[in-house]
DNA sequence: GATTTCCCTTGATTAGAATCAAGTTCCGCC
DNA sequence: GGCGGAACTTGATTCTAATCAAGGGAAATC
């Protein structure tokens, strides 16, 4: 690894409160590696090499089964994947592609569980990352057996609004067909589900969505904080 | 909490590894508790100020949102639940019910987190419970995503059949209404999967299935260890 | 500048699932 | 034995979403 990117790794969450020596083993075992747009960098089913730190750029999780495929989840700088499999040995249940150039941290899985094993304050950090990946997908589990598609993308626009500032306008941060995945529809559904939102306020315009009507928008999403908000 | 009751519960393996001291610190603090039938333990947003311990009887996990109800889990003994919400100090995302007479140890927040702290073997425990119920809500989100109710129960039907033995029948653990939404539709919807099965030589009699040609059930529901194996 | 390609949209159709409405069966209960 | 109720099933209908098919538009390529 470089030198010069340690800070930036140490000052990570899930590395902060752990203890130098600690950190040492773990900085002098990983890698760092940069991979262009479109790279797999795992597969569901192998068995768990390594733990991932999305650096820069996004990495997209997904799965396959039934001869279909769904996007589970992006990642974003700072962001893990597949900490659960690395903790436990198993396979990977998920695969993982590059969706931009990405700076990558790869630990291997081996020091990972040592460096856990070891340091009282980094399994502490694993717990409460472990605790909040748990969440998160409950959170997404429960939209989808509790919502409608368009009842999700309205809360999902309202999630994305809330994030980039409330002031009435939005960038969706992944292009369409992705949202769509993410959000368990089709992207023919996606565009249906704008229309469907057109009397609710929103307009599109290529990946810009303006809400004009917020308090209708939100009686039809019916937003609830148990599944909408990623703080808790 | 009755001394008799500490052998069963110190076999568990989220307590078996921890030390002696850390075991009698939550044993003291911790209830027992006998429910009858049908109480709901907790509610979905309220603080999470006990991890619960399913010792005897069940209890089904489900939440609520845009005025529709679904179950996301049953625990049976000897298994916990909530323990995400209880290590982030952060409110329930799900509700819990008892669905049969059972008895429950309640351990406080509190104590739980302190335990966590003091014991680098119950912390150790505790990633690899966290990890595993990470990844169970990921195998449930996987299925329900990529496939269709008919296959979901079919797949739900061969996991009962081996683990009841694999003899060609098994049992259905709960009743139809809950099964249903477990998978993820409604009864009626349920009651006409078993019947698309009806060729594939499942016959339904009561909660007694009968699996009469495994090799056309399996061709429908192309089971996948990664969504289908709880073990891994 | 024309063409290709990809992404997105729209329309028509089909499939999957929910809802509404009766019926049936099976139990517990009187 | 008869009654009431709950669980389940079945049928008809509606709704939601997927699929199939085609078209439009913007950016990249030649």
């Amino acid at each position: 690894m470089r030198s010069a990117d340690l800070p930036e790794v140490r000052s990570l969450h899930l590395f902060q409160t752990m203890k130098e020596e600690t950190f040492d083993s773990i900085v002098k075992a990983a890698y760092f590696q940069t991979f262009p747009d479109h790279v797999v960098l795992i597969e569901e089913g192998e068995p768990a090499d390594f733990l991932y730190v999305v650096i820069e750029g996004r990495v997209e999780l997904f799965a396959h089964a039934n001869g279909r495929e769904t996007s589970l989840a992006m990642v974003s700088p700072i962001g893990t994947f597949i900490l659960a499999a690395v903790l436990k040995d198993a396979p990977y249940l998920m695969s993982a592609r590059t969706c931009q150039r990405s700076r990558i941290l790869m630990i291997p899985a081996e020091d990972l569980r040592a460096a856990v094993d070891q340091d009282k304050a980094f399994a502490a950090a694993i717990i409460r990352e472990l605790a909040s990946c748990y969440r998160a997908v409950v959170k997404d589990h429960k939209s989808l057996k509790l919502r409608t598609g368009v009842e999700r993308l309205a809360n999902r626009l309202l999630r994305y609004h809330h994030d980039q500032g409330g002031n009435g306008s939005l960038s969706l941060p992944y292009d369409k067909r992705t949202l769509a995945s993410l959000l368990g529809m089709t992207p023919e559904n996606l565009s249906r589900a704008f229309n469907t939102l057109k009397p609710y306020g929103v307009t599109v315009d290529g990946g810009t969505v303006r809400l004009h009507d917020l308090v209708a928008l939100e009686t039809l999403a019916k937003p609830n904080s148990l599944i909408d908000d990623r703080r808790i």
